[in-house]
DNA sequence: TTCTAGTATATAACACTGTTATACATCAAA
DNA sequence: TTTGATGTATAACAGTGTTATATACTAGAA
């Protein structure tokens, strides 16, 4: 294995057991059996490790997302594809924290990072807007994913931060699904009127 | 004016000026014109400050949401209590992303500034669950109200982490409003179905 | 007034962080 | 064999939070 695959393993490794505080240079290279210069030649210094695992979280999420065939999506499909992201969020917490900034408060994702998140927020639009009517606006489709994203993000992050309730039973992600239920459904009844009517 | 009082003033400076990252114990010391040693014997250190300044953020949050009277509330009053908590998360970026764990990843807050969020989450079960009928349970307001919480607070997170769109003029505040507009909407309808049919 | 106890402050150091300048080793091509 | 390039290791620098030690100052008692 390349030294480049050992620090790149050893991160991720490091990453999963302690989140984004167990990641130090040293304790990389050390993991790696490397010195630490490696991370400085074969990525961009600490910058490049977090670039990698940022790209690996919305990855994740873009793959969990990916449920819904092409073209019009019942509400099931939307339903399902955002349990894929509230499970991402649960299972992934370290990603998932790195992505909003959790994770190390100096960091700021690069060009390449930007875009991997935006190829996921892509997905979410398609997904989401596959609910609405043919008619729809790029720019209501746009609006609904936001609204999606929004809502199931908020749940993920205040699960992260808030230890919900004294009954454990709690199951916030259900919350999320019915609350973008009722949302799709507004949507759609908004969206749709004005063909309706015609 | 004493040490503590220096301390606290300069650390709300630095914080409001550069964030959490602008926030080290040499930098708060240098600005109150103190040595390092004033915020271990006044503060537990670092972690005193971050406790100040999350406690801080939290009574901002729960002043911005009190504009809602005892009692009933209309559903225009609870919208305006939601609109300050907005208002707090745009205005206030460096303290949210405090309370959310964005400005230092090891900070875990102390017993006291835990008391001060549950007493900030505790006026927004009030605030929301005022609009549910008198007939409904303690538990179906803390449901509304996380309900709200998270959604509101999805949209802020994401307003600063993502530049919503090239179209500046896109107002994820109002966004936000109208999800739990109808997300109040739906809980009334759900909580009131039952008696309607007695 | 002088001595003492206790508190508040300052200095310097320790262990850690990310980063980099320097030096060394390894290996392919001329 | 020599040259050049690449990869790696060591050590250092500047920064971080923290703390042990030493100093100053102030209040109260003899």
């Amino acid at each position: 294995m390349d030294s480049r695959s050992k620090i790149l393993n050893a991160a991720s490794q490091l990453f999963l057991e302690g989140g984004g505080s167990a990641l130090s240079v040293r304790a990389i290279s050390k993991r790696a059996g490397l010195s630490t210069i490696g991370i400085y030649s074969h990525f961009q210094g600490k910058q490049g490790i977090l670039d990698a695992l940022y790209i690996e979280g919305f990855n994740l999420v873009r793959e969990a997302m990916d449920v819904v065939p092409e073209g019009r999506a019942t509400k099931a499909q939307v339903l399902q594809s955002c349990l894929g992201y509230l499970n991402v969020g649960e299972q992934h917490e370290a990603h998932y924290r790195l992505i909003f900034g959790e994770s190390d408060a100096g960091y700021q994702p690069s060009e390449e990072a930007i875009a991997a998140r935006n190829s996921a927020f892509s997905k979410l639009v398609r997904v989401a807007g596959s609910y609405l009517p043919d008619s729809s606006s790029p720019a209501e489709r746009r609006q609904i994913a936001l609204d999606v994203w929004a809502i199931v993000h908020g749940y993920v992050s205040i699960s992260h931060h808030v230890t919900l309730s004294n009954d454990s039973d709690l199951d916030w992600k259900a919350m999320a699904i019915r609350v973008v239920d009722v949302q799709l459904d507004a949507a759609r009844e908004c969206f749709e009127s004005v063909p309706d009517k015609i």
